[in-house]
DNA sequence: AGACTAGCCGAACACTGTTCGGAGCGCTAG
DNA sequence: CTAGCGCTCCGAACAGTGTTCGGCTAGTCT
């Protein structure tokens, strides 16, 4: 599955248990007189990732407290800031975690465009397999190592495909976000489905309640909104590919030469947003 | 800029004082036992509204707590119930008033795709002039009236552009979602270095020290992925709208066929997720 | 003038992330 | 074998957060 960094990882993960949990304490022993002697377990960086992401599975990023971790690991909040500099790094290495579980690309596929694809899928179904975590990464791209690994093998295909690099930088920026955004609108629309289960029906109810006469093309177009806007997200985010990739594949063998910016379709004008700030 | 709508705002928000700034009150009145008569204002929806927008726009969204807003307007939490229902709506509400702020587009443009883009930049000009807002519209996209007229007007570009309704119920959404994205990384991107102003340069400078036989491409375009990431947000975003107009455009004369899904390049395949979880 | 109603307030509840000083344990130096 | 040291964990607290409840007050209508 992945390489080398995952193996500290696993090893100090794989020691839940230490000793005696089979036998009974002696009455002579020391271990009486403490109340309860909460079994002592390190507590490690890891486990607390480990139980981070349990939690995280199981409920979703907002349960995720530092409490709620603490006490499911027996442990008050103030010890996790031992091993953890606060909430915010830990989000982070739990996306790294995540980044950890897909495999890298091929360095030199035969179809570049397919390879990126299954790629970038491949990111999403892992993202998808833990709940709201996506949003923890919305503007907040990662740099934990197994994320790069990740932004670095995708880079290689975007090259592989021969975009010229500046172009690459941009697009491996927009089809991550992309992923990112899909996941996160997939988790959110979920847990509100969940909340209450008839969001979606009052949701399809309300657009189609607004007046023809104000909101003309919602209005012609009610049931394609409600059809993308939420049963199977699979489509939206295949159609996201598809006009991406539509694109980036052109940039391959257009503009080579065109410098840094804009490296797909000569703009229209090369015009800066009007500021009206 | 704007139309009727500031203009209550105004009004609501111009009468600050109302009397008695001038005489002191007498001995005998009933103001004297009550402790400072604190001025009665009325406080409507809009003039929270109000209020909290000034919060945003100068310290951010993070600075936008019930309590804070509450002291803002000389008022208890708890006053505030009254009139918006909590900070979720809250939230939606600004959202909408800035989603008035800018100009519905021509119905009939001559060039449909320059008057699109354009839409798109007055939304993000928008945007950026009120700070972190846009992270409230992340996933979550706003359902209230001048948001509901502005998906409006971007569908009607779409529709006016000859793309099938299915692809630009799609197109929307992906075209909205770039411009919120891309404004939240930008007012994050800009906190972050206002917390820290040598974040920049420590990011890039992480980037340079990665090692290059395990991210040999990040480490050959470290200097275009630093430039894209950071400087001049303007040309990411640009980039955005250069990738999926190139697509959107060829969709328009394309496959007016096809019935739903993925109406821009036929995909490599149709699959699926392969749902690991 | 009296009753009513809408809206504001004080206080509290149940949380949140984070910090600080003290206490216990294991390991190492003497 | 003991003394010291350092690392880790704990208890408590700080400074906040969103939200709710019941009471009070002020303006309005009859």
């Amino acid at each position: 599955m992945s390489d080398e960094i995952s193996r500290s990882d696993l090893v100090t993960n794989a020691i839940p248990v230490t000793r005696s949990a089979t036998l009974p304490e002696p009455p002579w022993s020391s271990l009486r007189n403490k109340p309860a002697r909460p079994e002592r377990r390190p507590l490690t960086r890891d486990a607390i990732i480990d139980a981070a992401m349990r939690v995280v599975d199981s409920e979703g990023l907002g349960a995720l407290s530092m409490r709620r971790l603490a006490t499911e690991l027996g442990v008050v909040p103030a010890s996790l800031y031992g091993h953890v500099s606060g909430r915010e790094e830990l989000l982070q290495l739990l996306l790294d975690r995540v980044a950890g579980e897909i495999d890298r690309p091929p360095p030199h596929p035969d179809d570049w465009q397919a390879a990126c694809r299954e790629f970038l899928r491949s990111l999403r179904s892992a993202l998808v397999g833990h709940n709201d975590l996506a949003s923890a990464a919305i503007g907040n791209i990662p740099t934990g190592p197994h994320w790069m690994q990740l932004v670095d093998g995708l880079l290689g295909l975007l090259v592989a495909g021969r975009m010229p690099p500046a172009a690459a930088a941009y697009a491996s920026d927009l089809l991550i976000e992309h992923v990112i955004t899909d996941v996160y609108e997939g988790a959110l629309f979920a847990q509100r489905i969940e909340a209450d289960p008839g969001y979606f029906d009052s949701l399809s109810q309300y657009l189609n309640a607004l007046p023809a006469d104000r909101f003309p093309n919602i209005a012609a177009m009610v049931d394609h909104l409600t059809a993308g806007g939420a049963g199977s997200g699979d489509a939206r985010f295949e159609f996201g590919l598809d006009v991406m990739f539509h694109s980036l594949a052109n940039a391959t063998v257009a503009t080579d030469d065109a410098s840094s910016r804009a490296a797909v379709t000569r703009p229209t004008r090369q015009r800066h947003v009007p500021s009206t700030a």
